[in-house]
DNA sequence: CAATAGATTGCATAAATATACATGCGTTGG
DNA sequence: CCAACGCATGTATATTTATGCAATCTATTG
C-alpha cells in the first residue's frame, strides 16, 4: 500500500508548515513532486482529518492560528460610530446609541468577549451590559472608554 | 446606504460568535431575517474582511479557535508506525525508523511544536532532535515515550 | 477458503466559495 | 457643475472544495 495514508498526512502537514499552500491543487501537485500521487478528493479528506482551515495564508493548524488584530479595531469603529453615552449603575452599564444603533454595537461588544461581561441585551437604541459586580463594570467601563478616548 | 457594512459585519460576528454558520447561504439566511439582503458574494468579501475561516463547527475568528486534539494523536500514530529506536546522547536524541521513515517521523514531530525542540534534521532512517540540553532532552524524551507506551 | 466487515481511494459531480466586470453613489479638485 | 475616483455591491461565472458511490484491499471470522 505504498507510503500510507499517516506518510502522506505528516507530509502535509510539514509542507503545511513549511510553505503557504493556496489550495488543495496546489497541494496535489507539491505532494505529486515527491511521489504522492492522490486525487484533490483525498486531500480534502485529509485536511478534514487533520483539522487544517484554509486562511488567507494558507492551509493552517486551526490550534496555531495567528493572533489577530481584527476584535478592537471592530469595537473602536462601532464604538465610533454608534455610541452616544455611558450610563453606569452598579453591576450594570447602559449605552445609548442613536435609533437603530443597539444591534450593531451590541454585536461588536458580544465579538470583542469582554471577561468583564455576563451578558447583554440589546434593543433599539439601549444596550444593557450586565457585569458579576460593581467593580467588574468600572472596568469594564474603563476598558470602553479608552477605545472611544 | 441603509445599514451599512460596518452594521452588517457586526451582525455576521454575533451570529458567528452565537451559533453554528455552517456556510455562506446559511448565514445569508439568518441575515435576511434581520431584513439584511445581500448576495453570497458580499458575504464572501465580508468574511474575508472579518477573518473568520470554516472550519468543521462553522465559521471561526481565526483568532479564536480552539484547542486541537490532533496534534498529539497524528504524532502517536507516525510514532507507532515509524520508531525503532531512542538513542539519547547529553542534549540530542536520535530516533531510528525503517528505511524512508525518517521524513514522515520528523514532519510528525515537527508539527507537534514541542517547545522542547530546537531543531530536527531527518534523513532517510534517522531523525537528529536538538534540544537546548540534557534536560530538556529527557523531559522531551519522557512525552515521546509516553505515547508510544 | 469463502464470506463479511472496515478502511482507503478514485471518479464524477454537487455544493460552496471566490472573483472579473459592471453599476450606482458619494466625494473631491478644478 | 462636472469629470475623475473610490467604495460597496450585484450578476454571472470560474475556481475550489466536498461527497455519493463503486472498486479495491486487508484483516477477521467461521
Amino acid at each position: 500500500m505504498g507510503a500510507g495514508k499517516t506518510f502522506r498526512q505528516g507530509q502535509i502537514l510539514r509542507l503545511v508548515t513549511g510553505q503557504r499552500i493556496a489550495n488543495q491543487e496546489d497541494l496535489r501537485r507539491r505532494l505529486a513532486a515527491q511521489k504522492m500521487r492522490v486525487t484533490q478528493a483525498t486531500l480534502s479528506r485529509d485536511l478534514q482529518e487533520l483539522h487544517l482551515v484554509k486562511t488567507q495564508e494558507g492551509y493552517k493548524q486551526a490550534s496555531v492560528l495567528p493572533e489577530e488584530p481584527t476584535p478592537l479595531p471592530s469595537l473602536a469603529r462601532a464604538l465610533a460610530e454608534f455610541l452616544l453615552d455611558f450610563r453606569p449603575a452598579e453591576n450594570l452599564l447602559v449605552l445609548k446609541t442613536p435609533p437603530s444603533g443597539a444591534q450593531p454595537l451590541a454585536a461588536a461588544v458580544d465579538a470583542a468577549k469582554f471577561t468583564e461581561i455576563a451578558g447583554t441585551i440589546a434593543g433599539d437604541d439601549t444596550i444593557l451590559i450586565i457585569t458579576p459586580n460593581k467593580k467588574t463594570r468600572e472596568s469594564l467601563q474603563r476598558k470602553l472608554e479608552a477605545l472611544v478616548k
